[in-house]
DNA sequence: GCACATAGCTGACTGAAAGTCAATGACCGC
DNA sequence: GCGGTCATTGACTTTCAGTCAGCTATGTGC
């Protein structure tokens, strides 16, 4: 990688990493393009260069986001219950320590998907569906959930309780933790949704959150 | 009434119906005030004299949809739990019954209450908290619920469910019936988040959905 | 019936912001 | 060192929300 390259890649990144900040600080519709590019001391034309819309800055954010806690969830030894606690926590807690604006854009294009461009991370509602999708099928496949387990009426279910909190998080002034969430996920009795279609090893493996 | 004043009212009528429908049709973000003063006839600042801001035509459409829910669930007769599924199953209607963009408005608002002007309905999130806040105050009231049930925790933990309700909704490409809500309401077991506050009164009035 | 007041309406105007593109000049390979 | 390319620029276009001074219809007092 030549020197012209090596700056390039920086510009992006100065690009991002302020347009990111900034939009964290002020909230999405209060930045404009100009004020992310005079904040970094580019000109505003260099926005486009890479970036297609003022929106996909924060469409990466939130991949990124989304692909950080899935990541964490399956690293994470133990019991289908206990990967997603750590799936929902992770969630919540990218959502509660800083990161509002990526949950408002969250939901924003959850309501409104053809925002959402359709060259972005493979298509609409990617981010989410695909990783939890993918997430019960490999329960399935290591033996935890039973083969007739209807996966896409489980992933909406759990995104259901998800973008529930996250609502009412937004709507609650930020009052509650990350660890709250998990008290309130299990209190739902989310699990009562997984029984039915727990193999034995599932359940001797503890299905209770 | 005079002449002049009735002329008003309808040229009010006139510019709030044309512009839910069109909103309804194309899309909040996809339609221009212009649009919608084109549409019936009249001159772009004749939309701002009855309306502050492009935002209150779907304010008002949201505050009149709420209201019409809560008198539903109100008058009828029954338990708390079949209250609270006309409740929800109220809410269900109006969104699927081409109420989407209601419904996104509606979401939008929660992510992103500063978009809501103070002077709207009383204060932010107001549609939704007042209404059914009210709604368990009344039900300890009739001696449905106990003195200690915790009113807020309640009303954040319904909203919670019909929030991700009404996400996944918009998601789905809307594929469900208001009837299909109500079966994954009573499938969700929202009833034991109310069971330990009911009283032996709700109790034998039933609890399960 | 006339004159004045004003409610209701108008549409040109302003400002803000997204997104475009031809021009520029620094750097690269040869 | 030279021609070409690539990252960058910032003036420009477009779109749209929101404003406001002015106009005209109607209502009111005489």
């Amino acid at each position: 990688m030549n020197k012209r390259q090596l700056e390039a890649q920086e510009t992006r990144k100065k690009i991002y990493e302020t347009g990111c900040r900034l939009i964290e600080e002020r909230g999405f519709q209060n930045v404009s393009v100009e004020d992310i590019t005079k904040a970094c001391g580019v000109a505003k034309g260099t926005f486009y260069v890479y970036f297609k819309r003022k929106e996909e800055i924060i469409f990466e954010c939130c991949e990124n986001w989304f692909g950080e806690v899935d990541r964490m969830a399956r690293s994470r030894k133990g019991t289908l219950a206990e990967k997603l606690t750590v799936y929902f926590k992770g969630f919540m807690e990218g959502v509660t320590c800083g990161g509002l604006e990526l949950c408002r854009q969250w939901v924003r294009e959850v309501i409104d998907p053809k925002d959402v461009p359709g060259d972005m991370c493979g298509g609409k509602y990617a981010y989410d569906l695909r990783h939890l999708r993918n997430f019960f099928k490999d329960a399935v496949k290591e033996g935890m959930l039973r083969k007739n387990a209807p996966i896409e009426e489980l992933v909406r279910l759990f995104l259901c309780q998800l973008y529930g909190m996250m609502a009412c998080w937004c709507m609650s002034d930020a009052e509650f933790t990350p660890e709250d969430w998990v008290e309130r996920f299990a209190k739902l009795q989310l699990n009562a949704l997984l029984k039915p279609y727990l193999t034995e090893e599932g359940v001797k493996n503890g299905g209770n959150l």
